[in-house]
DNA sequence: CTGTTAGCGCCTTCAA
DNA sequence: TTGAAGGCGCTAACAG
């Protein structure tokens, strides 16, 4: 009974390969190599050594093993806003891709704060992610490919190609032109749109598919119907209000998220203006609550979950020094029940 | 240039303690103590050595650090479900309680698969975590507790009381009877269940509470308007339609949680049935999207933001060896706008 | 104040 | 097939 309650890891701290070895009456070598597989062991060794194993209830310690590896067999995960739904469609993804594979996913938000964001991605690398996966946020080119040299980095929301690095992005003026296209094709002529905050290029690019869509259609645009949002709820239902109290005619909204579109709903809804019967409205996202609102929600999907989960397989496959490609998931709208033909 | 190509670890791989002890002319030890803070360095040395340190850019390698002080500075987080808001609100209470503390969450789901959970927090476990904090599930006391004598444990929604661990729940029971009670109170007589997955306790509880809140007023339960959902939307509108099909008459409806809610909200809508005008509504969680609901959503209000705080706060006082006391946060009853009284 | 000496728990040549 | 030895990067006595 070795005393070693001198350990600052209190006393449940499992069992070492070591004192397995011991009790097993082999070399601690041999058991490394029953746990890993290398070369063949004779069967009565490999037996009392895994009789020892149960005995001891003994469990390899990851933190040694990643030391002398020399990989953690850990991801870092940089999200903006754990309880935003968007991203925890997509963490799911990447969940759903890591497991299974023996990579575990070491999450930390950034806020959408560069300085924020460029700290918690230092703190993961200095806990030896062997990869990271930054999810949108507003880190430069420049910082992400700089952590780039330390790790591979994969981003989404981001442009970026470097030796080590891959970054994509779902093509938001497209759909911004999609949604605004769908309204169009409905009939509808006056379309107001909520911008999302416009320091995000997201919020900027479904602008300027808005505004393509419509100067297409032979549309004039007037720019007292484009109002500010950010992309939150509340955001939502202040622009619908100021877009209502402008006196400038519409008859459809096209929201930059989903959370912008029921805030809005929110707002219409206090005003007794019915939806689509008065009024149609388009989001953007498709987050999985937008299947329960009253009415569902039309919208143009981004598939959040698909794009976790193909971060999580670039990323991968870079770490395993495999080129990874990417095709971009596409975006594409879902018609449900707040949008209708105009008259 | 020394050659170290050979590390599995690429090139990135930023520079060790010793290289810059090296470069600052030093030793290994008074490059940690000045890392650490420990004893006094002179101030020439002292110079010497973050002149290194910046021109290597060294970080000290984490895993290295808790290998060799035996603390993680990890704590290990179980969910259920990633991308549940409910889990979503107390994933975030616990990262605000954590920031700042120099711990960091290593995040992993159970998926409420009693397997699947004791497997993940095995696998956290070995990567030598400081301290558990299992959110919900269907994991046993027994269980709980075995692995409470590893590392300390804090347990939410279940009950279990152990030298290392600690554990509460919110007062279902109570909140279920407060729900009804608000019904009752808004003169409703015949009020239906939609209960949630009857397998959770919380479910349970909640079904007893609004038993009790019935019988304390003398109203004749009618077992009819009592249907299974199961926590979830699909669940909330299959309920409800077998309510509204059952032709049992009823003026409210009580649903075991908010998204639950949500899915009868749909089904009513789909019927004409109007909120509040025609049926009252009252679900359970306060989910933040409740806030914007059409109508917003009458609900009992769970904490969870505080829950996950208070969980990360008692693991802290737990792993410092203090005695970790609990204040469980109560249940409150929001009335927003889907409820009303009746005539 | 500072360097030397030992490891933390594990893996990996290198010999035997 | 197996054991001994060395070391991953860092810290914590213990001497000076």
């Amino acid at each position: 009974m070795k005393t070693k309650s001198k350990t600052p890891r209190e006393a449940g701290g499992s069992a070492t390969l070591l004192e397995v070895a011991r009790t097993a009456g082999v070399s601690a070598a041999t058991v490394s190599r029953i746990l890993n597989g290398g070369t063949r062991v004779s069967a009565s060794k490999r037996e009392a050594v895994e009789a020892a194993i149960a005995a001891l209830n003994f469990k390899p310690n990851l933190l040694a093993q990643s030391l002398k590896r020399g990989r953690s067999m850990m991801f870092g995960v940089l999200t903006q806003d754990v309880d935003s739904p968007f991203f925890a469609e997509t963490l799911l993804g990447v969940e759903a891709a890591l497991s299974g594979t023996g990579y575990e996913p070491l999450i930390a938000s950034g806020h959408w704060n560069p300085k924020e964001e460029a700290d918690r991605i230092r703190r993961l690398l200095a806990r030896q992610v062997d990869g990271m996966i930054v999810l949108f946020g507003r880190l430069s080119n420049d910082e992400l490919q700089r952590f780039s040299e330390h790790v591979p980095v994969v981003a989404t929301g981001h442009e970026l190609r470097a030796p080590r690095a891959l970054a994509f992005r779902l093509d938001s003026e497209l759909g911004g032109y999609i949604a605004t296209r769908h309204l169009l094709d409905l009939g509808h002529r006056s379309i107001a749109h909520i911008t999302g905050d416009l320091a995000h290029a997201d919020a900027v690019d479904r602008l300027a598919g808005y505004r393509r869509a419509l100067a297409e259609a032979g549309v004039p645009g007037d720019e007292r119907l484009v109002v500010s949002g950010n992309f939150k709820e509340p955001g939502g239902v202040m622009a619908a209000n100021r877009l209502l109290d402008a006196g400038v005619p519409f008859t459809a909204i096209f929201a930059a998220n989903d959370q912008t579109a029921y805030g809005a709903r929110l707002a219409l809804y206090r005003r007794g203006i019915r939806v689509p019967e008065d009024l149609s409205l388009i989001g953007f996202d498709d987050l999985p609550s937008s299947l329960y609102t009253t009415p569902p929600l039309t919208t143009v999907r981004q598939p959040m979950f698909e794009v976790g989960k193909l971060a999580a397989r670039s990323l991968l496959k870079l770490v395993e020094g495999e080129p990874a490609d990417v095709e971009i998931p596409e975006l594409s709208l879902v018609i449900r029940e707040t949008t209708r033909r105009l008259r």
